[in-house]
DNA sequence: CGCATGACTGAGAGCGCTTCCCGTACGCGG
DNA sequence: CCGCGTACGGGAAGCGCTCTCAGTCATGCG
């Protein structure tokens, strides 16, 4: 690779001038070449290799008005965000994805609800081509920002208000939650479990509700009693569990709607001297390699494909942007991945 | 704010012409409005504001050859990546510093070896203004990548080669790593214990290192029978202390060198009935909130401010972005950040 | 053999912005 | 009241690239 003299690369006009052809042949092959004789190829790559010439990415943008590049969006105030390996493994789906494309991933993290105006403002500056988000609360003002900004964007979940009638409907990618839940609920049930408790997620997450419906596809008329909800974390899990063991010192099984709640509440079991499996089994959700695996017991959960979705996230709004240039093709359509029951030793 | 108009955003051209003066003052405004009358300076402004004015990004990197935006690599062949606290409190503080100085985040995920070449390719590619990178192993290309590109870069903790003689010094930021190390070796001895063993890293990350060099600051004529080596995870301190255990059985305290394996030392001295603290003391490093607290015992431990040093990261890049602009002020050197020993039970 | 047709290539016009350079208008002092 | 100096505003030149449009050349057919 030659070495760059500092501050002037090489450009176009030079990559043509050693190659003996105009500006506009030397673009053609450096886009694709389409339509341009093989000896004027070879000449103009000869020449783009030998200078070591890197197309200016700001002049590109500048024409084509695309920027190559898409925002992540992520909003989480609690402290989950990164740490969370959800969100990790989907963002590593999405980089593969984005790369795989000679995409740009803008990070964009919310500190805080102030932080909306700014973002609102970065989506609307064209300095992205669409965005990826996750969303996860009701109130969520996401939505409403990248649809005045115009900027397509595809969800990671199911947004709370595709429930909505009327709403314009918006792709999203997320996992088959409910039908997960039944399979889980289901295979408890074929234990010949009779009181299935269930721990569930906060209310304004998509995926605890759907998950909670799973459970209740099943145990169509369950008792309240047994159903206690948690925060998606280790502490409220166990606050959860300690809960219903109150309530109902009979119960011989839990369907918990996240491996970390799983956890606390395997934790509490221990605690009180409650054999997992033989007393209460215990089914988690998520499938999390550093969770699951390593709770003793080993957890029964349901697994999903995490990094998949957010390579499915990318492929999806890639595909949009495709469109949207291009002008034909199908309207991006939201996916659902499914799940998968994973038995260890919990249940 | 005005609704945009489909594909059409209002030019510097349409402010200046409605505020009526020149696109030169017009721009001088937007960019400060250094030199330009009040009164003008207020036309231009109302003019932005009324017609929803955003530069073009595009157009103002094409003249002006910066593009505010930096690059973020993690190379991390591991799972660690994201799910480790570390990076994402790193990545957050980064986060929190480039936003407030209007710079994007261009996340660059390396998924392989093969991937270094993309990661050239992009650096030199004229994207980015700057980089920040994790140098984790001894032999980690991305120097020479960063280097070769001419691209400014702040590393987070010491680089290996900085050892070298002759090598440029980079800067970097980093915790005491040695110090924190001393305090927690010092404290352990100061409370009466003899045989104090050490689990490290691993050897290629000079954090690990500099953690070792500091238990053996205070432990001179250390026994090297009191120190095994694991690799930052959890199941690797388990199988540390279980070796120890195996040879010395008399061992009254372990330095662990980070927060997960002290975590799985301990798993292992719970089920082996040796009782922490009183048999054996443990102090681990980094006070990560979701471990060291919620361990039982609860981990005495060295903090440090994982987020302040990302922040660091950015503050040291971008002034050394602005010194090759404006060509004055001090080249940025590297950052030692304090560390503290945290006293909870576990010692 | 001549002209039409098609396949390529080249010239040139910007994309939106910054900034240099020059003209001008205003300020002040004499 | 007039001259000069200073500071501010305007014109214009690109930054590097894409893409339309027109021109060129070789070929195929009548």
């Amino acid at each position: 690779m030659p070495e760059q003299s500092p501050g002037s690369r090489p450009t176009l006009e030079a990559v043509a001038a050693r190659a003996g052809v105009s500006r506009a042949t030397a673009s053609r092959v450096v886009n694709g070449g389409d339509g341009v004789r093989k000896p004027l190829v070879d000449k103009v790559l000869k020449a783009v290799d030998e200078l070591g010439y890197i197309p200016n990415h700001a002049a590109r943008t500048l024409v084509t008005r695309r920027t190559g590049a898409v925002a992540v969006v992520i909003a989480e105030p609690e402290i989950r965000i990164f740490s969370d390996p959800f969100f990790s493994q989907q963002i590593r789906g999405i980089s593969k994805e984005l790369t795989a494309h000679d995409t740009q991933l803008v990070l964009l993290l919310v500190e805080g609800p102030g932080d909306f105006d700014r973002i609102a403002r970065y989506l609307s500056g064209g300095h992205v081509d669409g965005a990826l988000a996750f969303s996860l609360h009701t109130d969520d003002p996401l939505p409403a920002i990248t649809r005045r900004a115009g900027i397509p964007t595809v969800y990671g979940g199911r947004p709370s208000w595709t429930a909505d009638p009327g709403d314009q409907a918006v792709p999203y990618v997320d996992a088959d939650n409910r039908g997960g839940a039944r399979v889980a609920v289901q295979y408890l049930r074929d234990l010949g479990r009779e009181r299935i408790a269930h721990i569930g997620g906060p209310p304004d997450q998509t995926s605890a509700m759907d998950r909670l419906d799973g459970y209740r596809d099943v145990l169509i008329d369950v008792d309240p009693t047994l159903v206690a909800e948690g925060g998606f974390t280790v502490e409220s899990g166990a606050r959860a569990m300690a809960e219903l063991l109150e309530r109902r010192p009979d119960l011989d099984a839990v369907f918990v709607a996240n491996d970390l709640m799983a956890s606390g509440a395997l934790r509490v079991l221990r605690e009180r001297g409650v054999a997992v499996p033989e007393q209460v089994a215990i089914v988690g959700f998520d499938d999390m390699d550093s969770v699951a695996a390593t709770t003793d017991p080993p957890l029964t959960t349901v697994n999903q494909d995490i990094e998949g979705q957010g390579r499915l996230m990318a492929r999806l709004l890639l595909r949009g942007l495709d469109r949207d240039r291009t002008g034909n093709g199908p309207a991006p359509d939201s996916v659902i991945t499914p799940t998968t029951l994973v038995r260890r030793a919990s249940a």
